[in-house]
DNA sequence: TTGCTATTGCAAACGCAGTCGCATTATGCT
DNA sequence: AGCATAATGCGACTGCGTTTGCAATAGCAA
């Protein structure tokens, strides 16, 4: 029987006040503000139920690695900011359809992009 | 100095061939068809020169991990084969800058896409 | 409250991509 | 042809993200 650790709350807790896509040490980090102890191999295997519950998903970034983020939140792609190195989720779609290539069928798309968030902007 | 070597030109000779980005192994694999005691060490020495001298260039793909390719090729964007596993430049861009983001600053971006190729549609 | 056992924290171990040390080979200048 | 040394092949090694073994801890049903 999976019983409820403080652990595993803190780090749904975590994604909940972030709202945006985490990396391991994002979490480790936030989680620990809310249980010093937290450990890596405790929040890895975390992570690991909470995918396979469909509460999360992990997406590859071709830079950052492997990144979280909460499951069920329909299309949309990745922004990485230069200057403070968070991720943001943009919903919708910046794919042209139209610009897709002769002859191939494409199945899935991801798109990364990089740059300067508004709260670093200003 | 830097000196010619077999193994080099038969590097060189493996991505004129291909025409598409390589991952290491495809490089081992290809180059031993042309020298057969073909290192992986000195496939990675050379691809590290090779980048240096500005004839290759290093892409991080999300899945595949570190690919390689002839620079000087324009603008483009990357393709993989779940059949067959290839990789292949897609030539131009299939970002629709108008459904870029409010308020945040793009500087980069990368498009990668996947499914069959025209190969193994047919 | 007790007892069972899922879960934790810790450290050791893992797999993998990439690097390095070194004896040997081979390029190319003289 | 001879020589200096750049480059290779090999295996050992690194670094990093992730996993695992195990003793200690803590949920939760009875």
């Amino acid at each position: 029987m999976q019983r409820r650790t403080v652990q595993r709350e803190a780090i749904q807790e975590v994604f909940r006040n972030a709202g945006r896509p985490l990396r391991l040490e994002d979490i480790l980090e936030l989680g620990r503000l809310l249980v010093p102890s937290l450990n890596q191999a405790t929040v890895y295997r975390n992570l690991k139920l909470l995918v396979e519950a469909g509460w999360l998903e992990q997406v590859q970034h071709p830079t950052l690695g492997t990144i979280y983020e909460r499951s069920g939140r329909g299309h949309h792609h990745h922004f990485h900011c230069n200057s403070c190195d968070r991720i943001y989720e943009l919903p919708g779609c910046a794919l042209n359809p139209a610009a897709t290539p002769e002859g191939f069928v494409v199945e899935a798309h991801e798109i990364f992009l990089s740059g300067t968030c508004p709260a670093c902007v200003r």
